[in-house]
DNA sequence: TCAAATTTAAGTATAAATACTTAGTTTTGT
DNA sequence: ACAAAACTAAGTATTTATACTTAAATTTGA
């Protein structure tokens, strides 16, 4: 490959920027375009058809993951790095699920980006670390290496929670009881509760904390 | 000023990378060295006397904020520009009253940045678009623009927490229930409900919700 | 259009949290 | 060493949440 055409997605300004100066600083990686969330990408990734994206997973609009399984529905030749600039390796299986080609962590050296882009861009898989050979083996059938996005089959929401219930959810994750939530969403406090216990039944939580922790694990909000 | 002088302090290696890589695009501007914590920062800080500290919140050990404060303690002619990669305006207030000579928001541009920067270099003070005159107006008394730096007494935990109070308070902010924390700190459930309850007094706030938006206000773990 | 799913909300019993007070014991500072 | 502060934990009343069930009204999809 000669040089490879790299399009950006990172809610931070200076990250990008930052990114962009540390990119091009190498011969051979060119970043052709940016985005500020999940959405843009994958418009911006429509109109450039990039060979690399490489995408924050905590971005307004439209995440990481999502933009990332979207991306690997519609196109096959647009390869996907996931950044992770915020948390650990909690997003790693999702990104891999959604068909992400490499994974890297905010703790990952300017070395490791550019080994990680230049992997990626020539088909290759780059997963940061110790999670690369463990989690690679057990989610995709061993194609480390191969030009051929992992065909694993999305799995959205498998907890089938109700619209209803994902409001209801996300406003118990903000903290708020169930008679706030009953007045915010104009409905009775019983119905309120209802809603609860059955999204904590769904989930197959007991309290809030494992529920706050599942809802994170599942990117449910 | 001919030369400025810099120390980078943030824990995500990128981000630094990528703000060094931006910063020394310009003339003028040297990155001197880095720090992925508040405590490396200051000893950092001691060893080179760098002209300018940019400083992000957030970090392991010990947070940007008190860094900030104690290189006001110690130095007088040491700058700080403190950077919230993360959150909001919601730092501004204890930034200043830290000390710093400048806050930037995640959104800023590689131009904003750099103004920034040279601003805060000279002696001069860089808040974030609008917040800017408003707070500088009430917190210090009119003097922005001056190489004296805000004299203001920097208040720690106004709510005078004990340590039990504290320990108690992160575990609540976990979303553990009394019994748990009970459990965790060999108490009485019992015990573990007065503790709660008198720092939910001393913090005047009567939820869950309260708690959790006053505790990050005032950074209180 | 018609059954299935969703949303609504009441009833009831139990468990837990809240809002205090009182009070004994331990730790800490001077 | 001795008082103040902090930590401990019980009692009691009230409110809120949990754990269900039942069931009506509304929405939605094939």
């Amino acid at each position: 490959m000669d040089i490879i055409n790299v399009v950006l997605a990172d809610d931070h300004v200076l990250v990008r920027d930052g990114i962009k100066a540390l990119i091009e600083d190498q011969t051979g990686i060119v970043v052709i375009d940016e985005a500020s969330n999940g959405k843009e990408a994958l418009e911006v990734v429509s109109i450039n058809k990039p060979h690399v994206l490489i995408i924050d997973i905590r971005m307004p609009e439209m995440n990481g993951i999502d933009a990332v399984r979207e991306i690997n529905k519609l196109y096959t030749d647009v390869r996907t790095l996931v950044l992770s600039m915020h948390d650990s390796e909690e997003y790693v299986v999702q990104a891999i699920q959604a068909g992400a080609d490499g994974y890297l962590l905010k703790g990952a050296s300017k070395e490791e980006f550019l080994k990680a882009v230049t992997k990626v861009a020539s088909g290759g898989k780059y997963f940061t670390g110790d999670v690369s050979a463990i989690i690679m083996n057990n989610f995709v059938n061993g194609n480390t290496n191969t030009a051929v996005a992992p065909k694993v089959v999305p799995k959205e929401d498998p907890f089938k929670l109700t619209k209803r219930e994902k409001q209801i959810l996300s406003l118990v994750l903000e903290l708020k009881n169930n008679k706030d939530i009953a007045d915010e969403l104009k409905i009775s406090k019983r119905t309120a509760e209802v809603h609860r216990f059955n999204l904590m039944k769904k989930l197959e939580v007991k309290n809030l904390m494992e529920l706050s922790h599942k809802a994170k694990e599942f990117r449910l909000v």
